[in-house]
This record gives structure tokens, C-alpha cells and sequence, in this order.
DNA sequence: TTGTAGGCGTTATCAA
DNA sequence: TTGATAACGCCTACAA
């Protein structure tokens, strides 16, 4: 006996649909394909059995057939909880998912533990990937995915590294807009909490604040100047230890460690902003619920997710992609900062 | 000319590994899935070339010749910028992919216009899916996907729905634990700020609440209950009406709507807990950097996903799933809320 | 307008 | 220990 699988067969095939309709798979797939060449009674009548037994041809039967999976990857590069707990990050993904499905894909998540992705891409499950804002220690996964040659986009430059794709804001002018804003206030005296160096963002953002000092003639103080790792914790520590210094603004490259930061300076009793002027950054969703409200620089995140989708897309398409993205960024100005006594 | 691919093709496939060591398609598919019956030098040169060419099975290929995906698909049914901005489904959503993939399962993220996952599921692209946290807004997403007898795990227990899988927790008792505390403070005239009624989840903390205050003879106050639809804003608006009730401790039902409710003591230059004692729910992590930190009731998230992901992929694989999976809660106090002065 | 036949990359059966 | 062959469900070149 031939090799057969399961017993009463409910699967509906193309196959299957064929045989009620009395007309070879070829007819059917010219139906299900919206090819010409099929007599009209004939379409309909197929058509008919279609929907009357809801078939949909096996997508991944398809796949194999036609070398094209319609499938691209979501990767998520840093510590899960990161990504996830920072509503930024999740705006981007929206923006990803929801493009990906306009243009007739589908997404699937990949988490690196290990280098899976590099599985799943040999494994032709997916045709490219979007990396969510990789830093310079994720440089092993942009060099793994060169290697395979797996097309992909990311959201965010990542330093040093040439020739990629990807979709950013021009993080030099948008902390210039920042610091603009704070000194037209009259704060010459003012801080800065930058985020993790490993990413390209907080380089720029730091050259965009000293640039601008100087730009004013304000002397740069290091002392003023602070790390932290984008966490709440952290600008809730940074901003602890500028406490100790004479200042009188506070630029914070995310709105999480803004939070951090304007809990330390109310646990010292003082007050945001007539103490201290604080500009945050992202404007996420929590920016204009906070006490005070944030004053910060909004970038397009979901905008910046879409863009990535849109663009990976075109190149798994063979369109050319020459143009990185660069989006717009804007300062919403709220109360966290005011005019200096 | 016979239909042939692409060009020059460089395409490694089981095929391609077979010609380069001289033996059949069948014995380079018993060395990759780890048979018998093959000759130890055959199969470590076979083993070479895999690794010499980075050969992967084709995901899809397989697929069809297994009737099995490996894939499942991750519903979120809310309007997504509900989701995407309460890190607890964040939490829920890391949960879920996290244990899939130790389970050697893949996530398709199926946002839910239209009714995609139906094409989905019918496409095999997935064996089943997890529906996030559904209302009773989103019957119709349950009802459909029972229709197509799709395998599904739900992160909730839904209004009316019987004989559905779903991990919850016990809402009642949850409920009766924040209400067990503010009334051991010697709160009476306690408030609640509740969720969407679309929520099994907002009609049992409700009870829960009711029936707390009946055990301490406590009389129920409809004009101390207010409903919010989970976001900041609709926990600012509720509380903003409560404060003209005479009070001394709210519970309210999510840390977002928390978020909001405190904001709105502030403006009225109350202070929490002195004048107002304020108990939320979900623990997020901003619940602790909150000003002042909140008194929560702690439901694990991460858990929620992953047992979620455990009991779809049991379903799938045939394994009994009899029990429907109920998670521990426990309440987590901090700073907003005190003893009645 | 339709059908035949072969190919996509894999696994399973059965005979050698 | 191995291989020929068919099967999975789809698409397409080509002949009818």
C-alpha cells in the first residue's frame, strides 16, 4: 500500500475542490489566482465550492512553490524586559506589525536567545528582519545577518557600522532643539543624563548638547553630565548625584529616566520646574500624565516601525533602496520647564 | 523546457547535500532528523557538508510533509494601542514568547482587523492561537475561532464562555485581598475604581469588593464606585468625581488607572495616603517609582503568557488539557496606603 | 478554455 | 545500511 496520511481526510485541498467541481487543480488555481482564461460558469461555480467549504490554499505549500514566504522577522535585541517595559519601543512594534500586515506579510517574533534568527531565515521562514534600535553590543547579530545575507532594517543607526539599512531621527538636531529650548529660558547651568553609550542615539544626542553650549559660549562641564542605561532606576541615580552640583536644567535623553529623575528631586524636596527645569525625550504615552507634566522631544515611533517595515519590504521586493529614513522629531513643551528665576 | 527555478541556483537543499555526498535524499533526511540505520562514516561526512553549507531543512517543506507548523499565533484583540501601552500585556506577551520558543514553537503576530486569523488558521499557518486578555467585546473572535475549531488559549477567563482554556487568576479572592487590607487600616468608606464591565475580570473584583465589605458589615455605597476603561485618563476622571464623595482609601482595579487617580488627589492638594489611601492592581514596574510607591495586588504577568503558551501547545500536541490554569496572587504594600487617622 | 505533467523541498514506506 | 518512489499542496509551462 502507498504511503497515505491521516485517515477520513477532512483537509480541503485545491486538489479536493477540484474533484466537486469536476475540473482539474490547474482551473482552480486559475481561479484562486485571478488568472484570465477561465469560462465564466466555470469561475463561479468554483468559486462557490471556495466559500462554501471556506478553503484557503496552504500558505506554506504556496511558499515552497513560489520561493516566497511572505513573512518577515521582528528582532528584539536587547534584554527582553528592556524592549517590553519601555512603552517607546512598543509604539515601534505597532508600527512594524501594522505595516507589515498593509503590505501582505506576515510577522513573526524572534527573540535572540541564541542566534536563532539565523535558524529561522536558513530555514526560509522568513524573507528579511526588521532589528528594533540595536547598539554597538548587538553588533554580532547585524554582522551574523550580513553573513547569511538576510536582508533587514533597523530602527536606529548603529555605530560604526556602514552600508545598513535604516530609520532614525537626527538625534544631533533633536537634542539642539532641547537645549535650545532650555537656554532660551535662561538656564545656562544645565545638566545632562544621557542614555547608554553603546547606542548610536546617545552619542549624537551628546554631541547635540555640547554643540549647542557652545553654540552660547556656556562652558562644558563634565561634572554636569551623567550615564545611565535608559531605566528608571538609573535616571533616578544619576539624577541623585547632580543633585550635589549647581544646576538649574536637566536634559534627559529618555522620558523613563526623566521619571526616575524627577522622583529623585522631589525626594530632596525640591521642585520641577521651579527648581529645576527637566527636558525629557520619546514622549511616550506617560509624558503629559507625569507631576509635571514632561516637557520633551516627540519622535515618531510608530511612524519610525513603519517606515522599517516599509522599507524592508520594498528590498525583499527588489525595489531600490537607496535613502535611509530619516524622521522628523518636534519639541512639546509642558511644564517640567519654565523660565529661570 | 521542463519548468525549472531561478537561475543559477544557489539554493542548498536536502538535495543538493544528497548529490555533493553521493548517497540518496532519504539517507541525508535520516542523518538530520537523527534515524538509525546509518553507517557512522556516511553519516559524519554528511554532517560535514550540513555544516560546511550551513544547511537548513526548508521550515515550510517540512511543514506540508508533516501537516505541521510549528507556529502559533498571538492575538491581541484590543484596540492595540490599549495593549501595546499597559506593560503588564507587555509582561504577558514575553511570557508567551519565551515559552513557545522553548517549546520549539514560533510566534505569528495576528493583529486582529478584519479577521485575519481566520486566513491564518485556514492557510495552516498556525496550529492554534493566544488570545490576550479577551472582553466580552471580543466574543465574536472566540465564537469564530471555535467555529473553525481552531485550538486557542485565552489569558482570561471570558464573560459567559464556558468550555473555553484560559489561565486567569482568582479575581474574587484578589479583590478581597486589597479590601482585606485597607479595611485591617481601619478604612470604612472605601472607593473603587473598576474596569471595563467587558471584563470577566472587572464583574469578579467587583464581588470581590462587595462581598469584603458585606463581611465586615460595611454598607455598600454605590455613589464610592466609579468605572474606567483601564487607561490613565479614565482613572484621573474617576477619582476627580470620587473626591467629591467622602472618603478615605480607593481600590482601584488597574496600576494605570492608579496612575491617573493619584494625579488627581494632587491637583486637589490631597496627599496619599494621609488623606487618601490608595490600593492598585497588576504591579507594574513603574508601580514601585510611583510618587508615593503603590500598594498593589501583584498578578504575574510573565506567568500568565507562558502558562498560556504551555496549555495551547499541550492542546495542540494532543495532551490532555483538562484544568483550566488559575495563578497566585499576593498584594504587594508600599507607601499609598496607611492606618485611618 | 482546459488539462497534463513536473517541480518546489521535505518525509515516509517499502523493497533491495 | 541504503535508495527508489510517492506523497504533502500548490503553481506553471506547454500541449490540447
Amino acid at each position: 500500500m502507498k504511503y497515505q496520511r491521516g485517515e477520513a481526510d477532512l483537509r480541503v485541498t485545491i486538489g479536493e475542490i477540484a474533484r466537486m467541481a469536476g475540473v482539474s487543480k490547474t482551473t482552480v488555481s486559475r481561479v484562486l489566482n485571478n488568472k484570465p482564461d477561465v469560462k465564466p460558469e466555470t469561475r463561479e461555480m468554483i468559486l462557490n465550492l471556495i466559500s462554501e467549504y471556506g478553503f484557503q490554499p496552504n500558505a506554506f505549500a504556496k511558499a515552497i512553490s513560489l520561493q516566497k514566504s511572505h513573512t518577515v522577522g521582528l528582532i528584539i535585541p536587547y534584554k527582553a524586559d528592556y524592549i517590553f517595559s519601555n512603552p517607546f519601543y512598543s509604539e515601534v512594534m505597532r508600527g512594524v506589525s501594522t505595516e507589515t500586515s498593509k503590505r501582505g506579510y506576515h510577522l513573526l517574533l524572534c527573540y535572540t536567545h541564541k542566534e536563532n534568527y539565523v535558524d529561522i531565515f536558513q530555514q526560509k521562514r522568513v524573507e528579511g528582519f526588521i532589528v528594533i534600535s540595536p547598539g554597538s553590543t548587538h553588533k554580532n547579530i547585524i554582522h551574523k545577518l550580513t553573513e547569511i545575507e538576510a536582508p533587514f532594517v533597523a530602527t536606529s543607526k548603529i555605530p560604526g557600522e556602514q552600508n545598513i539599512k535604516y530609520v532614525d531621527i537626527d538625534n544631533f538636531y533633536a537634542a539642539a532643539l532641547a537645549m535650545e529650548h532650555l537656554i532660551s529660558l535662561g538656564h545656562r547651568r544645565i545638566g545632562l543624563i544621557i542614555g547608554p553609550p553603546v547606542l548610536t542615539s546617545s552619542e549624537e544626542r551628546m554631541s547635540g548638547y555640547i554643540s549647542t553650549l557652545k553654540k552660547y559660549n556656556i562652558p562644558y562641564n563634565g561634572n554636569l553630565v551623567r550615564q545611565g542605561n535608559g531605566s528608571i532606576e538609573s535616571g533616578y541615580a544619576a539624577m541623585g548625584e547632580l543633585l550635589n552640583e549647581e544646576l538649574t536644567a536637566v536634559f534627559v535623553t529618555c522620558d523613563t529616566m526623566a521619571m526616575g529623575a524627577i522622583k529623585a528631586i522631589k525626594e530632596k524636596n525640591k521642585v520641577v520646574p521651579r527648581d529645576i527645569s527637566i527636558v525629557g525625550f520619546d514622549d511616550i504615552p506617560l509624558a503629559q500624565i507625569l507631576d509635571p507634566p514632561l516637557t520633551t522631544i516627540k519622535q515618531p515611533a510608530y511612524e519610525k516601525g513603519a517606515s522599517a517595515a516599509r522599507m524592508l519590504i520594498d528590498l525583499i521586493e527588489g525595489k531600490e533602496v537607496t535613502e535611509n529614513c530619516i524622521l522628523p522629531v518636534d519639541i512639546v513643551v509642558r511644564n517640567s520647564t519654565s523660565n529661570i528665576l
